[in-house]
DNA sequence: TTATAAAGTTAGAATAATCTAACAAATTTG
DNA sequence: CAAATTTGTTAGATTATTCTAACTTTATAA
C-alpha cells in the first residue's frame, strides 16, 4: 500500500509522462518541490515496490502497475472535484486543495458512490478527463483557443491551467465550460483575441488566457456532462 | 498543526476523559493499540505543543486547546458519518472507516458545507452528539434500555457501541434510531428483555444488546434530526 | 575536445512514529 | 508491611521522509 507521499510521487510521474514523455529526476524534484537527493531516494524506493523503472542516470518510466495506481489516484482527485462542484455546490476555483487531500482516502465504495451520484462523468470541473477504473485515460483532442482563426465558432471544453487565480479571472468574465465562443478577431502584435459569447458580444482576452482555453471546433461534439 | 497521528491521540484522550475522567498512559496505549513507550513519547510531544498536561507518573489531562482541537476532529468525524448516511445513502454500519480517514482533512469550508446540507444535525447516525464549532459537546442523559422497567414506552435515541457487527444485528431486527419501544417483560435470569415496536410485537433482545441501546423515557422528547 | 555547467548520486544527519529490552515507581495483596 | 504485580520510564534501534554538503557523471558549448 502506497503512502500519501508515494502517491504524490506517482501522480507527478504520471502527469509528467503524459505531458513530456521523458521524465528526468530534476523535473520530478522541482514538480514536487523537494531536493534532488530526496527525489532520488524516493525513486529508488518506488522501484523496490515495482511502480517505477529506474536505472542510474536514465530517464524514469512508470511500470504498468505504477501507471494504474497513479491513474486511480487521479481518478479519485477528479471525481472528488466534480462531487464538490456538482453535489456540494463549491465553485470550480475552490476545489483543488480539498481534492488534493481526499484523493488519498482508501475507500473504493466512497468514490464509486460519488461516480454513481454524478452519473459517471467523463471529466472534472476543469475539463480534465477522469481515468476509468482500469486506469485508462481518454486522450482529448482539444486545441488552444489561441490557434483558432477569426470567424470560427468553437466550444470551450477544458483548461490547460486551473490555478485559482485563472479560474477567478474566468468567473469575472462569465466564462465557463460548455460555452460556444465566436472568434471575432486576433491581434498579431500581442496574440490577444476578441471573442463573443452569450451576453458578451466582444470581450478581449490576452494571448496568455487564450493559450489556456482548450476548445473543440466541431460545435456539435460531445457536450460536457 | 497536528499530524493525523497526533489527532488520533487527542481524540482518544478526549473520549477517555469523557467516559473515565482520569486517563492513564496504559489506557491510552491500549486504546490506540501502541506500546507503552510509544504512547509515553507521544504524550511528551503533545505536552510540548500545549495540548496535554503531563507529569511523570500522573494521570493525563487535556489542556483547553487540546480539548478544543480534539472536539473539532470528533465534529468532523461525526458530520462525515451523517453526510455519508443522509446524502450519500450509505448504511450506518458502513461509515466508520471512511470517517476515520476524512476527519483528518483540513478544510473548514468542506465540513461547514456538510453541516449546512445536513441542517446542522445534533448527532451522528449512531446518536452520538456532534460537538459545536466551539468544541462544546452536549451531554446526553439517555439510559440503557436494560434499566427500563416493564410496561414503559421509550424512544431509541443512541447506541453505546457502534461496531459494524452490532449495527448489522440491529438492521436484522429492524431496529433504528427514533423508534418507540415498549418494554413487555424482562427476564431476571439472563437480563434479556421482550420488546415491542412497529411490526415486531414481541422481539427478545439479550442483556448484552439492551445495555447498548440508549433510550429516553419521555417519548415526547426531541426527535432525532 | 576539453572545460564548464547541469544533472544525478552518495554520505551523513534530522524528525516523526514506532518497536523491544531493561529498569524504576506505584499499587495491590497476602 | 513486604512481596508481587501493574504501570510508567529510559535507552537504543528501525523505517519513512526530508535535508545539506560533497562528489561524480553526463551534457553543453567555446
Amino acid at each position: 500500500m502506497a503512502s500519501p507521499t508515494e502517491e504524490n510521487y506517482l501522480k507527478a510521474l504520471f502527469n509528467l509522462a503524459n505531458s513530456q514523455g521523458e521524465i528526468t529526476l530534476s523535473e520530478l524534484a522541482s514538480r514536487l518541490e523537494v531536493s534532488l537527493p530526496t527525489a532520488n531516494s524516493m525513486v529508488k524506493s518506488l522501484q523496490k515496490s515495482n511502480w517505477l523503472n529506474y536505472e542510474k542516470y536514465k530517464p524514469l518510466t512508470l511500470t504498468p502497475e505504477g501507471r494504474r495506481l497513479a491513474a486511480s489516484i487521479i481518478r479519485k482527485h477528479r471525481l472528488t472535484e466534480m462531487f464538490l462542484v456538482d453535489v456540494m455546490k463549491f465553485g470550480w476555483e475552490e476545489v483543488h486543495e480539498v481534492a488534493e487531500q481526499i484523493e488519498h482516502i482508501h475507500a473504493p465504495k466512497f468514490f464509486d458512490r460519488m461516480d454513481e451520484m454524478l452519473g459517471h462523468p467523463a471529466a472534472d470541473p476543469h475539463g480534465s478527463p477522469i481515468p476509468d477504473i482500469e486506469g485508462k485515460l481518454e486522450q482529448q483532442s482539444y486545441v488552444p483557443l489561441s490557434s483558432v482563426l477569426p470567424g470560427q465558432k468553437v466550444q470551450l471544453l477544458a483548461l490547460s491551467n486551473s490555478s485559482a487565480e485563472f479560474l477567478e479571472f474566468l468567473n469575472s468574465r462569465g466564462l465557463s465550460l460548455g460555452l460556444t465562443l465566436t472568434v471575432i478577431s486576433t491581434e498579431r502584435f500581442d496574440q490577444s483575441m476578441v471573442i463573443g459569447y452569450l451576453e458578451h458580444p466582444s470581450e478581449t482576452l490576452s494571448g496568455k488566457v487564450c493559450e489556456r482555453l482548450l476548445v473543440c471546433v466541431q460545435t456539435a461534439a460531445a457536450k460536457i456532462t
